[in-house]
DNA sequence: TCGACCCCTTCTGTATACATTCGGTGGGGT
DNA sequence: ACCCCACCGAATGTATACAGAAGGGGTCGA
C-alpha cells in the first residue's frame, strides 16, 4: 500500500503530472478506500483536519475529487463537514457511541440469528480462517490488524446472513465503532471479545440462532463497557487536577 | 412549494441572473430537498433519467451542485449513479425490496418496543395526530399526501425512541419503501395499515413493548405481502399475452 | 497597556472551461 | 442487403479560475 495520506504532507511530490497514467474514473474510489483505511487504522485520528488542497495534491489530482471523496465520507459518518471551515474526522460523542452500540445489537444479534438457519459448513470454515488469522495478529501483538480483522469478522458475519441492506448498515456501524475506539478506549485494556469471536462460532456450528444472538449481544455489550468506562476520564477536572500548592 | 423539477423541464427560466438572491450555501440543502420530495411523491419515477444539466439551468445553479445533490442522493439509495451515463431514479430489484422489508421489521420491531418503556402521554398525543392526519387524507383519497403520512408515522417512532443512528436507517428503509411501492403496487389495492397504525398506538399506550414489536412485524408483513404481488405479473409472458390468431 | 477594528491571508464554495466517453448515424465495402 | 468502421453530437468526468467567509495579526486609538 503506497503511502497513507498524513495531514500536512510534505506535499512537493507531484507524482503524476497529469499525463502519467490513464486515470479515467474509479480513482475516487482508490482515494476514498485509502483515506478510509487510514481512519479506521487510526493513522488519522478523530477531529484531525483533512484540508481539501494538501490532500488534492497529495493524491496528485484537483480538489474536485477530494471534495466528492468527502463528501461520501461525510455521509459514511467518518467525517464531519463544517461550512466553511473545513473537512475533519469525525469526533462521536459519547452519547453517539452509545447509541452506535446499541443499533449494533440490536441488527448484529437479528442477523446472527438469522444466518444460524442458513449457514453452511463451508461459511463457518470461512469465519473459522477470519478468526485463527486474529489470534495470529494478536499473537504477534499486531494491535492495528487486529482490530481490522476484528472488523471483518463481524462484516463477515453480515455478509453471509445474505442481506444486503442490512450489512450496508453493519459496514458503517464498524466503521464508526472503529472511531469509538480510537477516541474512548483506555490504552492499556482490551484484551477483549477473540475467544467471543469464538463463541459465536460455536453456537453457529450448533446452528443455535437464539444462542448465537445471546453471544453477540454479549460481547458486544462487553466491547461496549470496555469503552464507556473512558466516560469519567475524558472529563478532566482541572481544578482536581492542578489543586492549589497553598 | 414551488415548482417540482420534472426531467425534461421548460429550461428557459433563468430564475437567478446570479445576482438575484444572496444563495451562500445551503442552497443544495433545498435542492436536495425538494428532488427528494419529487421522488418519494412518485412525480419522477424509477429508472427515469436525471440530466444534470436539464437540472441545473432548471434550479439556476450549475451543475457543480446537482452533482453533490446527486450522489447524495446515490448514497441514500435514492438515484442509481451510472459511470459515463448518468443519474437514474433508482429501480430497486425485488430481491431488493425483500431485504429492505426484512431490515425493517428488524430495525423497527426493535424500536418501537424500546420505546414503548420510555413513551409519554404527550409523545403518544403526536402520534395519535399524526394518525388522524393520516386519516383525513384516507377520507379525502388524497393517496399522496397519506402515503408521505404513512411514512412520516414511521419515522416519528423512530424519532421518538431516541436512537439517532437507528433512526437515520429508518429513513433510508422508509424511503426506499416509497420508491418499491411506486415500482410494485397493484394499482387498485392498498386500503391497507390505517387500522394497523392505530393497533401500534394501542400497544404503547399499554406500555406493552412485546405486543407493540408483534403488530410493527405484522404491519410491516402486510405491507410487503401486498406488494410481493406484484412478483408474478410483472413477467409478462409475451407468447401468452398475444396468442396466435388461427 | 489593553482593546477594538481593519486588513490580509488562507481556505472553502461555486461557476465555468476543457477532456473524455458513449451511442448513434451514415457511408462504404463485401 | 447486411455488416463494419469512422465520425459526430451530447452528456458526463475533471481541472481550473474566481468569489466569499473565517481567523489571525497588526495597528491605531483611548
Amino acid at each position: 500500500m503506497p503511502s497513507v495520506p498524513k495531514t500536512a504532507e510534505s506535499a512537493d511530490k507531484p507524482s503524476r503530472p497529469t499525463a502519467a497514467r490513464k486515470r479515467t474514473g474509479q480513482t475516487d474510489e482508490r482515494i476514498h478506500g485509502e483515506i478510509y483505511a487510514a481512519i479506521i487504522n487510526h493513522q488519522i485520528r478523530p477531529a484531525m483536519p483533512l484540508q481539501e488542497d494538501a490532500l488534492a495534491t497529495a493524491f496528485g489530482v484537483s480538489r474536485t475529487i477530494i471534495r466528492k471523496v468527502l463528501q461520501r465520507l461525510a455521509h459514511e459518518k467518518l467525517v464531519d463537514l463544517i461550512p466553511n471551515k473545513g473537512a475533519f474526522v469525525a469526533k462521536p460523542s459519547i452519547e453517539e457511541a452509545r447509541q452506535v452500540f446499541e443499533a449494533r445489537r440490536g441488527v448484529e444479534c437479528i442477523l446472527v440469528a438469522k444466518l444460524a438457519a442458513t449457514v453452511t459448513d463451508d461459511e463457518i470454515g470461512r469465519l473459522a480462517s477470519l478468526l485463527a488469522e486474529e489470534a495470529d495478529a494478536l499473537a504477534r501483538t499486531d494491535r492495528k490488524r487486529r482490530l481490522q480483522l476484528s472488523g471483518d469478522f463481524h462484516l463477515e458475519l453480515a455478509t453471509l446472513a445474505g442481506n444486503a441492506v442490512m450489512r450496508g448498515f453493519v459496514q458503517e456501524l464498524v466503521s464508526r465503532t472503529s472511531l469509538i475506539i480510537a477516541l474512548y478506549e483506555s490504552p492499556g485494556a482490551v484484551p477483549c471479545s477473540q475467544s467471543e469471536h469464538s463463541d459465536i462460532i460455536d453456537a453457529l456450528k450448533r446452528r443455535d440462532g437464539a444462542a448465537a444472538a445471546r453471544v453477540m449481544e454479549h460481547h458486544l455489550r462487553h466491547i461496549e463497557a470496555q469503552i464507556e468506562l473512558a466516560d469519567q476520564p475524558l472529563r478532566v477536572d482541572f481544578s482536581t487536577l492542578f489543586k492549589p500548592v497553598n
